[in-house]
DNA sequence: TACCGTTTTTAGATTAATCTAAAAAACATT
DNA sequence: AATGTTTTTTAGATTAATCTAAAAACGGTA
């Protein structure tokens, strides 16, 4: 029974990454929006997971799905190969930031764990990925950086771009247009109450207006 | 109907391959033994491939299957992808050439033609994969290389071995403890008429005897 | 607490990819 | 040409992963 497929594994991580934002076990139709599938596809595949051996997920019926930590343990898994080819993508091969998600999206379910682990070595061990989200180790550790919304950030302050919140090609795309990358010092010199846009100072040199819609999409990390 | 699936994918790499070997179209048996399946399900696939539109192979009943063209640029397009993950294995991770075969059969599945390219790209554009293999350009064109098996190099003559013919683990790890890697410099001293082994001279210092059967899957370049 | 809208589950169907067993066709050998 | 063996195809079944439609359960409000 054991050799998970590709299905399997995009759900495990469905409803890892709906359980740590929500802190709650993950429900029918959320999975659904993610998989881009139906609520009663998602029921059958819960079903399945939690009848593996070991139980992948811990399920009642109208409670909503959680993993077990056989579950978890996949799940991480999948999210440092994710963001190890990532890595791999921007830094050797020149893709730009908003272009490596899909591909890593197919190259994470590539089984071989010695493949990954090479990989890691290949790259120096990064400890987080293009787009600035945390990279596990070989155990499932996250790095944890201590880091706030752009808009958190107090008028006259000064932080370091370290991360995104929204990663969409859109957003990413958006984002080097205005120079955001990850480095980028911002130091915020006004903030407007009337639509809550940001007047900032970027590296030292550049001023420019950044709506709220973007602070809010945007980690920065004090000096 | 287009996406193409791994099981069609690896169907039609499986035809290419036999019809090269062997000159003619492939038999629903020998498809069957490569895909590890039963000769039914290969005709229910050879089915599906020649409906598809375009049609990716030919087939009469009981006279085998053939690529057609748009079949053709799949396969070698397949060749191309396997060559380049297996070079990309062992010349940037430190794989030995005995292991990338099984990881590369995954990789070469991953569907992103500018990733593939930018690998070329990363990679040198090679020419040759690890054993010897010619990587077809983006094009699906092979470099040609005039190369003859060991057992047909003459006696006193020096050669360079230049690939396999067979290339699984258990001979590419026997090559590994002879030193006979890619690039090694041999001299066939004598052709022993007993049993067929041969004397020979590796890289212009050390004697030692070679079976037939080596000889038989090493290809080599006369200088 | 009874009702109503929303969410989840169940029931039943479909498609791709595989299997086994049986039938049909092709091949080979007297 | 007749017969027997091998190969290929067909028929029918199975499993994973999905769907739609209907039923059931839940949760909030009157
Ligand atoms: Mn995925
Ligand atoms: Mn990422
Ligand atoms: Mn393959
Ligand atoms: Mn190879």
């Amino acid at each position: 029974m054991n050799p998970i497929s590709k299905a399997e594994e995009n759900h495990l991580k469905a409803i890892f990454n709906l359980c740590e934002e929500f802190g709650k076990p993950a429900s029918t139709n959320a999975i659904a929006k993610i998989m881009k599938t139906k609520a009663a596809s998602v029921t059958a595949m819960i079903k399945r997971l939690s009848e593996k051996n070991p139980a992948l997920v811990n399920h009642q019926k109208h409670k909503g799905a959680s993993l077990t930590e056989p579950g978890k343990k996949i799940a991480t898994n999948l999210i440092r190969k994710h963001r190890l080819w990532e890595t791999f993508l921007v830094e050797k091969l020149n893709f730009s930031w908003d272009e490596v998600h899909e591909i890593a999206e197919e190259l994470e379910h590539i089984k071989a764990e010695k493949l990954i682990d090479r990989l890691d070595d290949f790259l120096g061990r990064p400890k987080f990925d293009p787009h600035g989200d945390p990279i596990p180790d070989a155990d499932g550790n996250f790095t944890f950086r201590k880091q706030i919304l752009l808009t958190e950030l107090a008028e006259h302050k000064t932080a370091v771009v370290v991360g995104v919140l929204d990663d969409s090609p859109s957003f990413l795309q958006y984002l080097d247009k205005l120079h955001l990358v990850l480095g980028a010092k911002v130091k915020v010199l006004e903030r407007i109450e009337y639509d809550g846009s940001n007047r900032i100072l970027l590296n030292d040199t550049h001023e420019q207006i950044l709506t709220n819609k973007v602070c809010q999409n945007l980690y920065v990390k004090t000096l």
